[in-house]
RNA sequence: GUCCCCGUCGUCCAGAGGCCUAGGACGUGGCCCUUUCAAGGCUAAAACGCGGGUUCGAAUCCCGCCGGGGACGCCA
């Protein structure tokens, strides 16, 4: 029986959450729930510079956003933590010293300038770095002056010769000749770790057994895995997944556009759809399955789904996701997410939540199909809403200016007067009959009142609509409209 | 420059030697439904980067080339 699998998701807060970090949160968050595995958040803060509280807030929102719930991490607690990597800097450096006592590292005196015009010096020659370890073999008494003067030292990892394999899970086995790896820092002077040190002493101390992460991490992963065997750990399994692109095949960044996950919850997606639409960019369950519920995703996730190439972004089909999961979300589901934005455009009564609701249902189940993004809800149901209607232009000249349509609204108003229900069936046969006794096609009524009652030439069926809106502002509305009618 | 990863329709994926006259989805065109706009249905165009091998047989295996991406820091 296996331990159950525990994961990570490690984002430094040098930013906000961007889609290609919430993806690989989602894989992992995936892999974790599917497995009854645990799921931890840690902040890579090490980088005090470029690092802030409101970057980690703006990360954690659009976790949550997504849904993707951490069992350890930030707010959640944990035996493993902190989960802080800038609480973390005394075991850090207490690692560091343990390789060095165990004579898989080593100090360095050179100043990062010095080793600058080394290097600088030794791509000028023959381009090979790597043998120049400069910091090393010092005589006992310059090392003792050294320290003496109190001068600064980094931890450098002793790079032993060799090659070394590991088995990647989406890549297969990758193998690396030590001859490409330099002495490394682990152990910045000023007593700071590198990031090589701290995820592999993070991801040993929080005992992780997967490593999922971005595919630009898979030249680093040579060194990690020196590391892990000069600690004596146990190696995790690693899982490369591919970069998100933009359009022109380059890494996805602000000049394609949005990037952020919270700037798609501002621009009207659902969650679900992002969700969905993340998951599909870089893996497939095998077949040819592409709406998933959260639920589902869950069951079918496998990391060896994930594929090796690398993905592009595309906007048209997130917003056709978007379209399908607002058609299978709930009504009542929707109006919740709805109201926020009904309550800023002016349109909300509070009515809408309490005998009206049933009818707001109604609206947005006529809605769903049209909308894209949320915010259609509010435009296209601005008619039905609000008495005040905005007319357009084009519409009224198309549908309501020709000669005769006065005549067809009067007549119309005095049919729908008379009727004995307001359901949209009956308003359909009346409608039809209407026009078959007056001799036009029913679309000619049918657009005179589109335009009558919604001031627009495109909306959902109009028997709908007005049955929606009901007799008494059908009517005033029908009136307004003959006054501009020809 | 060195090392690593990747290479199927415009895009995302399926394909793990014969089931492939290469399948699905987005997008695009056409048709249908129809009161408009959507949604939905049907349909069309659209790809195995190139060249060598291996094999009776290759999108699938091997090599080379080309192309794309990534990493080479006392950044993460």
């Amino acid at each position: 029986m296996p331990t159950s699998p525990r994961v990570r998701f490690a984002p430094s807060p040098t930013g906000y959450l961007h889609v290609g970090g919430a993806r690989t949160a989602l894989f992992n968050w995936l892999f974790a729930r599917r497995h009854g595995g645990t799921f931890v958040l840690r902040i890579e803060d090490t980088d005090v510079e470029r690092s802030s509280d409101e970057m980690v807030e703006g990360i954690l929102d659009g976790l949550r956003w997504l849904g993707l719930d951490w069992d350890e991490g930030p707010g959640a607690g944990g035996s493993h933590g902190p989960y802080f990597q800038s609480q973390r800097l005394a075991r850090y450096r207490e690692m560091a010293e343990q390789l060095v006592a165990s004579g898989h590292a080593y100090y360095d005196y050179r100043t990062p300038e010095q080793i600058g015009a080394e290097r600088e010096a030794a791509q000028a020659g023959n381009g090979d770095w790597r043998h120049h370890r400069g910091g090393r073999g010092l005589a006992a008494d310059q090392v003792a002056a050294f320290e003496r003067e109190r001068r600064p030292r980094a931890i450098r990892f002793l790079v032993p010769e060799g090659s070394t394999t590991y088995v990647d899970l989406v890549h297969g086995p990758i193998a690396f000749d030590h001859d490409h790896i330099e002495d490394f820092v682990v152990l910045r002077s000023d007593g700071h770790p590198t990031y090589h040190l701290s995820v592999v002493c993070d991801d040993i101390d929080m005992r992780i057994t997967h490593v999922v992460r971005g595919d630009d991490h898979i030249s680093n992963t040579p060194k990690q895995v020196l590391l892990y065997g000069a600690f004596g750990a146990p190696l995790p399994r690693f899982a490369h997944v591919p970069l998100i692109l933009g359009p022109d095949k380059k890494r996805l960044s602000k000049r394609h556009g949005a990037t952020s996950v919270t700037e798609y919850e501002r621009q009207g997606f659902l969650p679900e759809a992002m969700v969905n639409f993340l998951a599909l960019l870089g893996w497939s369950p095998g077949d040819d399955r592409e709406l998933f519920t959260r639920d589902e995703l869950v069951a079918a996730f496998t990391l060896e789904g994930i594929s090796g190439g690398h993905a592009v972004f595309n906007p048209d089909k997130l917003v056709w996701f978007n379209n399908q999961h607002i058609m299978r979300l709930p009504a009542e589901a929707l109006a919740g997410r709805v109201e926020p934005l009904l309550r800023a455009a002016g349109t909300w009564d509070e009515s809408l939540a309490g005998d009206r609701r049933p009818w707001l249902l109604s609206v947005l189940d006529l809605l769903k199909p049209r909308a894209h993004r949320l915010h259609d809800f509010v435009t296209q149901a601005q008619p039905l809403l609000s008495d005040v209607i905005h007319y357009d232009e084009a519409a009224v000249a198309r549908y309501l200016a020709p000669p005769g349509t006065r005549a067809h609204l009067a007549a119309l108003r005095e049919t729908l007067a008379a009727l004995p229900a307001f359901d949209a069936a009956t308003l359909e046969t009346a409608i039809r009959t209407l026009a078959e006794a007056r001799g036009v096609k029913a679309g000619t009524l049918i657009h005179a009142a589109r335009v009558s009652v919604t001031g627009r030439a495109a909306s959902p069926g109009i028997f709908e609509v007005l049955a929606l809106l009901g007799r008494d502002r059908v009517l005033a509305r029908l009136d307004a409209a003959m006054a501009m009618a020809g």
